[in-house]
DNA sequence: CGAACATATTCGTCAATGCGTATAAGTAAG
DNA sequence: CTTACTTATACGCATTGACGAATATGTTCG
């Protein structure tokens, strides 16, 4: 039986692209579960604008969230529809290319390291995918 | 020495396909080059209209024109940036696979069948690819 | 040149979007 | 229950985008 031609609203998955914020958002998820406090931390925009992005992502089905506390966890899930899949996954593949995108996820990396910064974020779970080497 | 990251312009690239018309004018293009009098009467909408999306997807650099006489076609150009023109074929496949536009492409190789429809575009160049077994 | 045709642009209007500010909602701790 | 904290939403404002209608630009032909 043939695939299912879903009723996918590609206009809003390519507008919930359309944004600077929106991709530097996606791109720090990549693949893994990120807090708020670290887009607005990392970002360094106001939360309501973080907050709201994160919202817009979600209603385009591109982002889900899960609560753990205080803290909402955001990550990236794979729509229903094959197409839309695919061209995300080459979309997350180009963010990793690019320069601007790549100093973000730098500064991902090093979060933990500059206790200093976040000495007003104790407690808040660390995204799994940070090394530490040097702390 | 490494690839250079160009500057190019991810906001404008996806918000010029956050748009169902654009979608469906790149839809139409596929891999060939296409006049501006078969958009306006396979899409059944205000030429102003066709003209304002091809003149954005200019903009956004997805696209580009050929003035042949009193005709413009447009064609698909891939981005310089390599990201972005892996995102756009991917998404060109995309659209193949959507049934909305695949009855926007069965008009098109149908156009040339339906004279009556087309009485007042004598002389019109017709798609390299429109096939007419039956005509 | 002037008419006819194809396409592009402009203008006014309206809806959608992004942002900062303020505030609401949800949770943990005292 | 109250407080502190994290995140989400509401509001007002400015910008952008889409649209129809009208008009301008560019080309061919007589």
């Amino acid at each position: 039986m043939a695939r299912k031609s879903s009723n996918f609203d590609m206009e809003l998955f390519f507008q919930a692209l359309g944004d600077n914020t929106r991709l530097r958002l996606l791109n720090l998820m990549g693949d893994q579960e990120i807090c708020v406090c670290y887009f607005v931390e990392i970002l360094a925009q106001a939360q309501p604008k973080i907050s709201r992005h994160l919202a817009y992502l979600r209603r385009a089905g591109i982002v889900e969230a899960r609560r753990e506390g205080k803290w909402m966890h955001y990550r990236i899930v794979m729509p229903p529809n094959i197409g839309a899949s695919q061209v995300l996954r080459q979309t997350l593949a180009w963010l990793k290319e690019e320069k601007a995108m790549q100093a973000d996820r730098g500064r991902l990396s090093k979060a933990c390291c500059t206790p200093a910064k976040f000495s007003a974020l104790q407690g808040v779970p660390l995204p799994v995918s940070i090394s530490c080497e040097g702390c």
